[in-house]
Parts: C-alpha cells; sequence; structure tokens
DNA sequence: GCCCAGGGAATCG
DNA sequence: CGATTCCATGGG
C-alpha cells in the first residue's frame, strides 16, 4: 500500500512534497467531495481540517505545504490526501476500459480525501436534494456560527460542540427540512449510539446500517461518508449524476476493471460527468 | 411562476 | 417489494 518514493523536504518554514504522481490539487479540492476549500488568486488552496489550517499550492509535481510543521505533515495532510495510496496502479488497471481511460484524462489527479467523518456526515447530510454553491453556504454558516475561531477562518462543530442542539438553534444555518437530520445525527453519535471507530474496517454493509440508524442517512450519505472519510473505496455512491453516467457510458453497468476501485472510479465519472455536461 | 439541486422518509399500491 | 410525493431554500 505504501508508495514508494514521496520524498519530503524543508524548505524554510515550508514542506516541498514531491513524487507524488498523480495528484492535481485543483481537481482534488473542486470534485465535490469537500465543501471547505477555496483557492486564492495566487493558485493557493486554502483550507481547515482537524482544527488546522494549511494553505498549500501545487507547483507541476510538486505540493508546497505552506508553514507546516513535519508533525503536522505526517500526522494529519499525509493521509488527508491520501498520499500514501498507489493510484498509478489503480489508474493502470482500470485504463483497459476505453470509457474510464478517457476519465482518467480529466479526472485522474483527483485523490480520494480522508475527512473528518462527522464533518463528512454532517456535509452530505445537508448535501441532500441541494445544490454545491448552497451546501457550500450551508456549511460555511455552520461553522461560522458554532465552530471555533482559529487562525484563518472557523474549525467545523465537532458533534459535541454541537450537543444539546435544536432545530430552532440551527435556524441561521437556513437549511430547511435538514436541521432536524442535522439534530439525530448529534444526538446519536454524542450518545455513542453510531460508533465510528469500527467504520475503517467492519464489513461494508455493517459500515452503512451503522451510519443509516441516522434519520436523513440513507444509502448514498452513508456511502460518501465511508468514502470520503473512511477511505472505503469499496463504497458507491449513487446521485443523480452518477446515474445519468452509469446510463449513458456503461449502460447502468460498472465495468469489472473499475469494481476493485468503485469510489475511485465513482470519482472520476463524476468529475468527468460534470466537466463534459455528459455530452460524451 | 417553473424547474432543479451529490436524497431520504413517508405513504402508498 | 417498487413507485410516488413531499420536504425548505435559493439560483437560473
Amino acid at each position: 500500500m505504501k508508495e514508494k518514493n514521496i520524498s519530503v523536504i524543508k524548505s524554510g518554514r515550508n514542506l516541498i512534497v514531491k513524487n507524488v504522481y498523480p495528484i492535481s490539487l485543483d481537481q482534488t479540492l473542486d470534485c465535490g467531495q469537500s465543501f471547505r476549500w477555496e483557492k486564492s488568486g495566487d493558485n493557493i488552496w486554502h483550507g481547515i481540517a482537524f482544527e488546522k489550517s494549511l494553505s498549500v499550492m501545487q507547483n507541476g509535481d510538486e505540493l508546497v505545504f505552506f508553514n507546516t510543521a513535519e508533525s503536522d505533515f505526517n500526522n494529519i495532510w499525509r493521509d488527508y490526501f491520501d498520499l500514501d495510496r498507489n493510484y498509478e496502479k489503480i489508474i493502470k488497471s482500470i485504463s483497459r476500459n476505453r470509457v474510464l481511460k478517457n476519465a482518467v484524462k480529466v479526472a485522474g489527479g483527483i485523490r480520494i480525501l480522508r475527512q473528518e467523518p462527522w464533518e463528512t456526515l454532517c456535509s452530505f447530510i445537508i448535501s441532500q436534494n441541494n445544490n454545491i454553491p448552497r451546501i457550500k453556504g450551508i456549511i460555511s454558516r455552520l461553522c461560522e456560527n458554532f465552530g471555533k475561531t482559529i487562525d484563518g477562518g472557523y474549525t467545523f462543530p465537532s458533534a459535541e460542540d454541537l450537543k444539546g442542539i435544536s432545530v430552532d438553534d440551527l435556524a441561521p444555518l437556513r437549511s430547511g427540512f435538514r436541521a432536524k437530520y442535522i439534530v439525530d445525527a448529534v444526538n446519536k453519535v454524542t450518545a455513542n449510539e453510531v460508533d465510528f471507530d469500527k467504520l475503517y474496517t467492519c464489513d461494508i454493509d455493517e459500515a452503512r446500517a451503522e451510519l443509516m440508524k441516522i434519520k436523513g442517512v440513507g444509502l448514498k450519505v452513508a456511502d460518501c461518508t465511508l468514502l470520503f472519510s473512511f477511505g472505503r473505496i469499496e463504497a458507491f455512491p449513487k446521485d443523480v449524476w452518477i446515474k445519468r453516467a452509469m446510463e449513458v457510458l456503461f449502460d447502468g453497468e460498472l465495468p469489472k476493471e473499475a469494481v476493485p476501485y468503485a469510489g475511485i472510479v465513482q470519482q472520476y465519472i463524476f468529475h468527468y460527468a460534470r466537466l463534459t455536461k455528459l455530452q460524451i
């Protein structure tokens, strides 16, 4: 599993990371798996995760982590950006399929993030029957109202931060019918009725069922959480885009080359379908 | 006004 | 079971 030659070089207060291939920060941070990263005009991505603020930039095949300690890189960002998974091997394998080979051309720089479970669960509860700009707005207001202020912005409020919250308390989010789902998630997670720890390794259907104890969490939200937080690439979130794309591209059935890497391929297809607006 | 948005619950038949 | 309807809100 470990990729061979990631090299991490200190350069003043920055870290230069080389030999990560393939990776595209633009694709990875703007493909709908996360909602809190923003790129400034100077090509630098800014975000907050695990209560740490990060500015990061890509220069060709180099990643520059600004003002980042090696310990933070190794403890947080290395896993967050999934830098130790061998994507080259996966792409080689799925590219035997002609359509997937084309999808890789426009989306092959995506890394499946390993985000905080609570943030991902909450974000995709908010995502249901919603569009990405408004999802981002609601999440932004959630963080401003209930997160901690740190240098560079607000943290995503933990379930514990939100403990005891009511639907009325969430009114400033303007999240509509989803507020009651957020409340139920807060209640079940803080009460340990939903156990995140086992979701990394337990049977995938058991993991889905665990998350689906929460009202407002169905198969799609569960699979997004398992894929974008727990590295469970066998999860395959089926949203409206994917359903359409699967029909057009594959007559409804995932090519067998893709099955072992379903979740990663899902992101390639999702990004490909949205970019090309399905005029394929 | 209408339609749709990274769905899911409730309620049918 | 599968199919339909409703859910809040905002942009096109």
